[in-house]
DNA sequence: TAGTCAAATCGTACATTTGCGATAAACTAA
DNA sequence: TTAGTTTATCGCAAATGTACGATTTGACTA
């Protein structure tokens, strides 16, 4: 993406809005997603359980949504527990309720 | 993708939202988009002279949104005159509002 | 200190996305 | 028919994403 075009001046909000849109762009991260709203928490090995993937894989997800904002990682050794990142989430939200009015 | 774990069976909703989201995912596209909603519809051509992208990226973009059906093209000779799919961008709209609850 | 457990990260392979310029296709108008 | 206009598609290159098994890391516990 870093060739002739280096930098487009998108609106802050139009960049959020993709960033957690892209986020959301995989089934596997919506099941996860969908999972963590319904347990309200978890850990990676419960994900592991669930879905037939490799735990690499899983972990790759859930950096992905960790990086995107919209789940946060509390320790609790030696497991690590997943939530909604509550605050985060709204704001998502909002920009999405707000883009598809 | 198409590896050892040829189908996982997600859910049509979550097929769904991942799809939507997945088109979304762009800056560039939630610019075309939001400027399709400003415009009410527009031509390719309009685009090519708000964005500084090349006329086949911007095209590939439109394909993009299109093939998610969040946008749809009709046939003004010679033009193409692009406009929101409304009743794909409800559901959208539906689907989204449901998942970030 | 050594061992254990859960999770992250590394290295690799392949697929997909994003971008470009060049070209083709569809249509109008002369 | 020919030329012009507009948009899509092709072919390519680079970047990014998805998946795996193997290994490392971090936080305990014995």
């Amino acid at each position: 993406m870093k060739r002739t075009v280096e930098n487009i001046n998108y609106s802050k909000e139009t960049i959020a809005i993709a960033r957690f849109a892209k986020a959301l762009g995989h089934p596997t991260r919506i099941t996860i997603l969908n999972y963590l709203d319904n347990q309200s928490c978890c850990f990676t090995g419960d994900l592991v359980g669930v879905l037939p993937l490799a735990q690499s894989t899983i972990s790759q997800h859930l950096k992905e949504l960790k990086d995107a904002g919209l789940i946060q990682g509390e320790l609790k050794p030696p497991k690590i527990k997943y939530c909604i990142h509550q605050e985060n989430w709204n704001k998502a939200k909002e920009l999405f309720v707000n883009f598809l009015k």
